[in-house]
DNA sequence: CGTAAAATTGAGCTGTCTCAATCAATGTGG
DNA sequence: CCACATTGATTGAGACAGCTCAATTTTACG
């Protein structure tokens, strides 16, 4: 597998992807270099590509389907009227864009592109017949909703009773450990695209005083962030300070 | 309907129940003050009651059923390593406690009660059974774990990116709003029994400075707020503050 | 009616924000 | 492939929203 290792980070994507998983979509990954991925898919999807920091979405979108970001991050975006916004989540490769658009056609939030990247729209009409035929299929949407929603339920605790460094902390070790679950950790370290606008936004910071507080890890040799990675460097201290 | 309108406000529950819209719980409301209900249900369901203030599911319960809130107000609440409390929502009478406990036996939250009351807990196996038997059935609770989504992702925005003004006026408002279409303002006002440290909890606040935000709506005639009800006098300035 | 829970008030403090200027990195078109 | 334009990061000084602590009063409830 050596070959698969010299692969670039993005081009993997699909190898945790849910829609795999559930053999709803049987793209064939050519691990060659030049060959595009051949295509085989057993249910009916629309591939497309976005480029970095563009809106894929816009707010009030009807989607006639479930988008899965393939290759590249993604965030979903909630715009208040007073010109602020604020992050709901981070979407990394392979990832649903949210479940709730297989029982609803009409997105509110706004996705946009943190790197560039592609996506598939997995038409609704099939899935829906995949779930209620496949009780493993129902299963597997319904446990991924309800993730979704414990993430959710935690980015509240986040937001509403801990302090800054708590919530940068904690922002820091999800991405970390979802990563990791996806087999992406690799010589010690992560892909990770974020600006500190992202995380900031994400936080309900401000990008000046996110600025402060990773310096501040970088200072005490918890993390190193650059160039795109990150790479946690004392680990039991970070999860203290996200405790 | 005169004896309806007499009738204490928690009486009158289930009126608004998903469960009974959907015909799942044909208990029979009984009209006449002292004879308790006839229940007559078609899927299986335990009751039991429950006191005010008094936790009623412990974090990392397995739960067996899926409960609905008849009577009474409680709240769903997430605790802290650091001892902090963070409410995630607030049900009122009628509502489902969570959908997710449709797809997820266990609870990783506490259920704790705001006033005394009682709740049905419905079959887990007959439910789910409904569901995949009737389309309009799952679209009805998928809808409505959808709407629970909804409400997180609007609470995520409060807390990171509204000022304390802004999220109480938010945090009336929405129940207001949920009152308002159960039918369920009278005078001019609502059946409101948060206490400040609830509405403290909720939007990540001190209850000293609720306290001094409740007030400060208070001498400007926006709301008034005292023996567990709510009326909201300026609705208009109040939308604005929250906008 | 007595006790526990909730609300209020004031004084002082601090975590985080705002503003503003500068510097570094990244991307783009010619 | 370079030069410029855009986007992102850093730093410092000052301001303020919301917190802590603590004492007191009011309300709720068994």
């Amino acid at each position: 597998m050596t070959a698969t290792s010299k692969l670039p980070a993005q081009k993997t994507g699909c190898s945790n992807c849910i829609m795999r998983g559930l053999g709803l979509c049987t793209v064939l990954i050519d691990m060659g270099w030049e060959r595009p991925y051949a295509a085989e898919t057993s249910i009916t999807q629309k591939k497309s590509n976005f480029a970095a920091r563009r809106t894929i979405f816009h707010p009030n979108t009807t989607l006639e389907g479930v988008p899965v970001i393939c290759e590249g991050w993604a965030t979903s975006i909630m715009k208040l009227s007073n010109g602020r916004r604020q992050i709901l989540s981070f979407m990394v490769p392979g990832e649903l864009v949210t479940c709730r658009l297989l029982f609803e056609r009409k997105l509110h939030l706004s996705i946009d592109a943190i790197t560039r990247g592609s996506i598939r729209t997995f038409d609704l009409t099939q899935l829906r017949a995949a779930m209620t035929m496949s009780p493993p299929i129902f299963d597997t949407f319904l446990s991924a909703y309800n993730e979704e929603r414990n993430r959710a339920d935690q980015l509240i605790a986040d937001l509403g009773r801990r302090t800054a460094t708590g919530r940068i902390a904690r922002l820091m070790l999800d991405i970390w450990s979802r990563m990791e679950k996806a087999g992406k950790v690799a010589d010690g370290a992560i892909e990770f695209p974020l600006r500190q606008t992202h995380i900031a936004d994400a936080t309900g910071l401000t990008t000046v005083y996110v600025s402060k507080v990773i310096n501040a890890f970088r200072n005490g040799n918890l993390v190193e962030y650059s160039e795109r990675s990150l790479k946690i460097l004392d680990i039991d201290k970070l999860r203290q300070l996200a405790a």
